[in-house]
RNA sequence: GCGGGCGUGGCGGAACGGCAGACGCGCCAGACUUAGGAUCUGGUGGGCAUCCCCCGUGGAGGUUCAAGUCCUCUCGCCCGCACCA
């Protein structure tokens, strides 16, 4: 062996060995239990970050760890690759988006090689690779069937003087992220997924994914946010027009003083026709239209309206209530139009107080009075009902379900469930990404690409203007076709798809990534499904991780695959920050993976970024902590190079003969057990790292302290070889070098990851803490197991104890066996 | 405002309710050296009468023989959602 440990040979040298013996290559095999490890697939920018090798060394530990206890890893990578960056790259730089992408492909798949990760490169995937939207184009079908996938009017962000619609990423405060002109709220037909149909079973099954963390859980059922109450519906007084409200306290019904509608709602005008308010109503509308959403929701935003000049009639007393339109009500959410409740509302309170109207007591806390006229802010909590006709006297939860039962058998209203979840707006009048494959034809209309016909592929060579409007509507090639149905001309759909739709199903195309007939093989799927470890940043919480749910139980209910939630256990790592802010271009204060792997060798690379924080918590870099991970490395080479030799030929179990033979035997057993559960139980990577160097610094101290002569080294041969397994996980070329070092002839990620051998870590004697009054006083060996009563004569016989003890009683004495004894004593009375 | 998380040495971080600070970085001292930004050894929370004791996990209480860990209140920072009727 090498004397030196040089990095720069040895880890190129084991990737091109790695890749030639088809080492990380996997089929199915019903032999073994599978285990489907997965990192989130990057956005091909160009360049691997901190972030990227973060998440794929935590992968890489899984996935050779679970290979290495025998499972069937699939463990693949691929690219999310359709994206606005590429669009801009080529409207600002003349470059066309698919060679810009295939480029930074190129770059970013040859950096991963660098970082030695245990993909079956085999499975590669592009998302805008024909091959792959094929099947993306052939799902949004199946849901188009299955009424999943709908067109309607929405508001968009539409910047006026590019003159086109912005993606939300678009719009950086409130404004055009290219030229800076504040953005407008336009309504345009676009394409939609009915995620909301899937509402209740998306927070439902929530409770099936024990092995999330809580907080993404959490973060999935507020975005979800179900509220239960009831409509209400209101009649429009002199017509016969209904207001349907949404309101989660029926029982407050009889403190409505007023109705609200959303400025966009389809009968603000038609109330207001006529009227004296009529033109003042408009110029509200008008206005709200042109404010961004933004703006809108401000937070600080003051509650404004305008009286329509029209009445609704209280369903429940007949009363006569004025209707407003308000900027807090917002169109999308129930029915757009709510009852306002001022005594029992903080918004409605405030609105009421600002325009002067009426605040009607409704509910009472328990044994106090309360005065609409003279209350500070709105009452919200539980108490008794009043000024409710046949309900007074009751507790209010009681009288949410009397009322709404009241509703519902008058026909006035029934109980109803709301969520906060909007349908997903999929469509971008982008060029780079998926075309919806629809036709829109004179004579048939809206239809479909027939299934045969797919994939609608992206024209190239299409010209971008600076305005950003999407090629594809000036590219007469792709737009003009002819139906489907009629043969008759029509136009294609332009738009395109949003790229989460594409990463909402790569995880299936992953099984099966080559295959010409369909989106993925239905057997593969149910051998690799699920994804038993999935890896990546918590920013994806929400919207990722939702519309991949979302998928997966849309295909099941198409009968496509077999499970209805794709991922059974997820990882949320942490931010890699340097400074203590997330590292970016503007703050100068970004370390290059490339440069780091170059300078300390991937190895070094991973190992510090395991070892440096548990993964769910930010990681703070520091170059100094690189230098001590490559240090570590230099000192596991040195001493496998010291014993490589000496240790090459034996086999067997070694025999344990000395007490420094036991304690160098028995730490090597601790440190297998721990470094197992430390990957297997708590993904505590740091812990189990520093774990292996307790180990190395073990085998030194027996270097060190046992002469030349006598030392163990057939128990020495077994201690290395098993550290250099334990360190194949998170160090994999070293590893690899060293197990050849050792005289091993296979891969040593062929190697199975070693048991501990509990004998082994039985000691004789143990080191009791002895405790007075709870404070730390003495220390004992004593024998393992040895009785609570033997431990108490022993304890209190101890010369500092008996001193401690003078002029007291001992009032009792605990004793955790083998760990610690507690006298607890107090002056004698 | 609502929801979630985090506060431990000079730093990153360890600690099934049972020795606070594992491991690493940094620092100090020494060894080997022509040299060391290599390597090795020892030390390293604070105080102090320096092998003796006291104090110490953001702060204040509490439970317990025993609290970084459990409970109550409180302060600070970070993240997510934010007029959702």
């Amino acid at each position: 062996m090498e004397a030196r440990y040089n990095f720069k040979e040895i880890e190129p040298k084991w990737q091109r060995r790695w890749e030639a013996s088809d080492l990380y290559r996997v089929t199915e095999d019903r032999s073994k239990p599978k285990f489907y490890c997965l990192e989130m697939f990057p956005y091909p920018s160009g360049n691997l970050h901190m972030g990227h090798v973060r998440n794929y060394s935590i992968g890489d530990v899984v996935a050779r760890f679970k290979r290495m206890q025998g499972y069937n890893v699939l463990h693949p990578m691929g690219w999310d690759a359709f994206g606005l960056p590429a669009e801009n790259a080529a409207i600002n730089r003349g470059i066309p988006p698919a060679e810009w992408t295939w480029s930074n492909i190129a770059n970013m798949r040859r950096q991963l090689h660098t970082m030695g990760i245990s993909y079956d490169w085999e499975r590669e995937v592009a998302t805008c690779h024909p091959g792959y939207y094929r099947w993306t184009q052939w799902l949004f079908l199946q849901m188009y069937k299955h009424g999943l996938a709908y067109r309607k009017k929405a508001a968009v962000n539409w910047c006026p003087s590019c003159a086109t619609v912005l993606a939300n990423e678009q719009v950086v405060d409130g404004a055009c992220e290219r030229c800076h002109t504040p953005v407008m709220r336009k309504d345009l037909e676009q394409w939609f997924f009915r995620i909301t149909a899937y509402a209740e079973r998306l927070l439902h099954d929530l409770q099936k994914l024990p092995g999330w963390p809580e907080k993404v859980k959490i973060m999935q059922e507020n975005w979800i946010g179900k509220s239960t109450g009831a409509e209400v519906i209101f009649r429009v007084e002199g017509s016969d027009e209904e207001i349907p409200v949404f309101t989660t306290r029926p029982d407050t019904l009889y403190g409505v003083t007023y109705m609200v509608l959303a400025p966009e709602h389809p009968l603000v005008m038609k109330l207001a026709a006529g009227k004296p308010q009529e033109e003042a109503v408009k110029q509200f509308v008008e206005a709200a239209r042109f404010l961004s959403d933004l703006d809108r929701t401000a937070t600080e935003k003051e509650k404004e309206g305008v009286f329509t000049g029209a009445y609704a009639l209280n369903p429940v007393n007949k009363e006569r209530v004025p209707i407003w339109i308000a900027n807090y009500v917002l169109m999308e959410y129930g029915t757009g139009a709510v009852m306002g409740v001022p005594a029992h509302d903080q918004r409605d309170f405030e609105f009421a107080r600002k325009y002067g109207l009426p605040v009607r007591v409704v509910i009472k806390p328990r044994g106090q009075e309360l005065d609409g006229a003279t209350m500070t802010e709105a009452f919200v909590e539980d108490g008794i009902m009043v000024n409710s006709g046949p309900f007074n006297g009751l507790p209010n939860r009681e009288g949410i379900h009397k009322i709404t039962e009241y509703l519902e058998r008058t026909g006035k209203g029934k109980g109803r469930v709301n969520y906060r979840l909007r349908d997903w707006l999929i469509s971008r009048q982008r060029y780079w990404g998926a075309p919806i494959p629809m036709i829109y034809c004179d004579c048939c209309g809206l239809v479909p690409v027939p299934e045969e016909d797919l994939p609608v592929i992206l024209p190239e060579g299409v010209e971008f203007k600076p305005t950003g409007e999407s090629p594809l509507k000036s590219c007469p090639e792709f737009v003009n076709t002819t139906c489907p149905r009629c043969g008759g001309p029509a136009r294609r759909e332009t738009d395109t798809m949003d790229t989460f739709v594409c990463s909402s199903w790569y995880f299936l195309r992953y099984t099966s990534p080559r295959s010409q007939e369909r989106a993925f093989e239905r057997d593969k799927v149910d051998y690799w499904m699920n994804v038993d470890q999935y890896i990546g940043g918590v920013e994806h919480a929400i919207l990722h991780l939702m519309y991949a749910r979302f998928f997966t139980k849309a295909l099941y209910d198409f009968g496509l695959v077999g499970v209805e939630e794709p991922f059974q256990n997820l990882l949320t790592q942490g931010m890699v920050l340097k400074d203590g802010s997330k590292m970016s271009k503007s703050k100068g204060n970004v370390v290059s993976p490339e440069e780091i792997i170059e300078r300390y060798g991937a190895d070094t690379a991973r190992l510090f970024i395991l070892f440096a924080a548990p993964p769910e918590r930010d990681l703070e870099w520091s170059d100094q902590g690189v230098e001590g991970c490559y240090r570590f490395l230099n000192r596991v080479w040195r001493l496998v190079a010291a014993y490589a030799d000496g240790v090459r030929h034996d086999g067997g179990s070694p025999a344990v003969k000395t007490p420094a033979d036991r304690e160098l035997w028995r730490l090597l057993h601790a440190t297998i057990k721990k470094v197992t559960e430390d990957i297997e139980q708590r993904f505590n990577f740091n812990t189990a790292v520093s774990a292996i160097m307790e180990l190395v610094n073990g085998c030194y101290r027996y270097q060190d302290t046992v002469p030349a002569g006598e030392q163990n080294l057939p128990l020495m041969g077994e201690v290395l070889r098993k550290l250099v397994t334990l360190l194949a996980p998170f160090a994999p070329h070293i590893a690899e070098e060293l197990w050849q070092g050792l005289g091993g002839r296979e891969s040593v990620h062929l190697e199975s990851w070693p048991g501990y051998d509990p004998e082994a870590l039985v000691e004789e004697e143990v080191t009791l803490v002895v405790q007075v009054n709870g404070k730390v006083r003495d220390r004992v060996q004593v024998p393992v197991g040895l009785p609570e009563e033997e431990v108490k004569k022993l304890v209190l016989k101890r010369e500092k104890v008996a001193g401690l003890l003078a002029g007291q009683e001992v009032v009792k004495v605990i004793v955790i066996p083998d760990k610690l004894v507690n006298v607890v004593a107090r002056r004698a009375s």
